[in-house]
DNA sequence: ATTGTAATGTTATACTATTACATCATCGGT
DNA sequence: ACCGATGATGTAATAGTATAACATTACAAT
């Protein structure tokens, strides 16, 4: 058996190289530029980009940033356990970070439980300016 | 003078409009749909919603669901007091609702502090199942 | 070998949003 | 009353984002 088959979690070769593409850059991209990145490895058309960024965000390995519609890959897992993701994104130099909060995200499932919300799937975005371009 | 100059914070028809159908409307709609229902009214083109839809915003009596690229009324003015809004969503039965709560305005406030960001406006989208759709 | 399932490839199309430019209305100052 | 600045509007064209539909391939289990 090849790498290829997805039989538990591991990644195929299209969600491995758009995975590796998101993890390149420090910023959200978007799908069109993911899928520009990757026509020198045979990417033709968007829904190749799309469908490997549907199964990575199902495995918690890339976030999509909703205020952006851009996609950003996740290093840490605690977004992954507790369904919960946060940004901040700087609105002037477009820098986005991601939020790893164990108290915020057990305060959100309280709240999401209190809305009388089941399963709750949580995304917060913080528009801003970061401390770096307040400061100028 | 008209009622159509916005010298202060009154709606110009284009917006009034745009707020008409939304208001008449129990759940987000896109651009496009608010532009088929205006289009008996002379609308034409989507720009005509957009720019009506970028003031209403920015007056906070409409926002925008980042998750599903569509806009909501907003009935209450915490939101733009606190420039925070959150919603939640259900994902079976499509059920889109404004949070309106304070302590968590509050709380949220302080955590973008915490986080470095200056003049924070957050988004806060809970997506899950509603009481209604998890008992069935 | 056969068959079921998932991944992939490809084309076309749908949906969402903005650029660019022309026109019109209102307001303030002279 | 005229002028110029500003903001609202109209319209067409285009850019950017996402999915539908269908054909094909690859692998795994029986």
């Amino acid at each position: 058996m090849t790498q290829s088959l997805n039989t538990k979690n591991a990644l195929t070769k299209n969600q491995q190289l758009v995975l590796n593409v998101l993890n390149k850059a420090d910023m959200p991209l978007s799908a069109y530029s993911i899928l520009d990145g990757l026509r020198e490895f045979g990417f033709k058309a968007p829904l190749q980009v799309y469908r490997a960024l549907d199964r990575l965000i199902e495995l918690g390995k890339v976030h999509r940033i909703e205020s952006m519609n851009a996609f950003i890959a996740c290093e840490h897992s605690l977004c992954k356990v507790s369904d919960m993701t946060a940004f901040t994104i700087c609105d002037k130099c477009e820098k986005v970070s991601e939020v790893k909060d164990k108290e915020l995200s057990d305060y959100m499932h309280l709240r999401a439980e209190k809305f009388g919300l089941h399963a709750p799937k949580t995304n917060i975005e913080f528009h801003g300016l970061c401390s770096h371009c307040s400061n100028r």
